[in-house]
DNA sequence: GGTTCTAGAACC
DNA sequence: GGTTCTAGAACC
């Protein structure tokens, strides 16, 4: 009984993290203009910074910071990257494009806070 | 004659600097949808994040990187302010605003490189 | 002196 | 675990 809690639980907080959120905006064609898959679906291209936060970070991370969008990126351990050119703002993760599945992305641990994580729930 | 060489230089390069650029883009109604003075001419709010990359960075800075504009604005100690509620992001700064004669803007000098400047020609 | 990308650190 | 603002550091 209180392990399906744990399970509940666990689930519900890893559908709300930064990376879960972000991968249902990538597959939502609704923010297509704004951020997207390249072809490949290797890497996340951002076409519209402001749209970007105006709309998406409003509603899925209830700010409209940028800098915290990149932050977050980078501690989860995105790299800059080069898209087409003309195309936006470039990013990658070694494991974490258009195929990885939910369970692969609960894995991916942040990058500076390893150990609050190991020390944590799991 | 050296004297005078040296003024047309100095002339030459604070025209070019990122804060005498930063002021004329303040001061041209051309990127007012884009970048403007707040009211009082005391903070720089920025409208639009996608132009300010795609029209003026491109145009005065020759790169189209948010981040590179954020880090010249720390540089030179510029500080994250608030604006006016659903306005777009906003900067301030001890010594910058939109009765700041050129001869001052001049005078500003960046954080983390007063040793260089120091020792450089001034 | 500017550009780029990522990280620090305090706060929540 | 996320948000915010600013700085580090390597490169140009």
């Amino acid at each position: 009984m209180i392990n399906r809690k744990v399970i509940k639980y666990q689930k519900y907080k890893t559908n709300r993290s930064f990376l879960s959120k972000l991968y249902v905006i990538l597959n939502d064609n609704t923010y297509n203009d704004i951020i997207h898959w390249n072809n490949e679906g290797s890497k996340i291209i951002i076409i519209n910074i402001t749209r970007l936060c105006d709309v998406v970070l409003r509603k899925f991370y209830k700010h409209n910071n940028y800098s915290s969008f990149v932050r977050q990126l980078n501690i989860y351990g995105f790299h800059r990257s080069q898209g087409i050119i003309k195309d936006g703002v470039c990013f990658e993760h070694e494991y974490f494009n258009k195929k990885t599945t939910k369970e692969q992305i609960n894995q991916i641990i942040m990058k500076d806070k390893k150990k609050k994580i190991f020390i944590g729930l799991f």
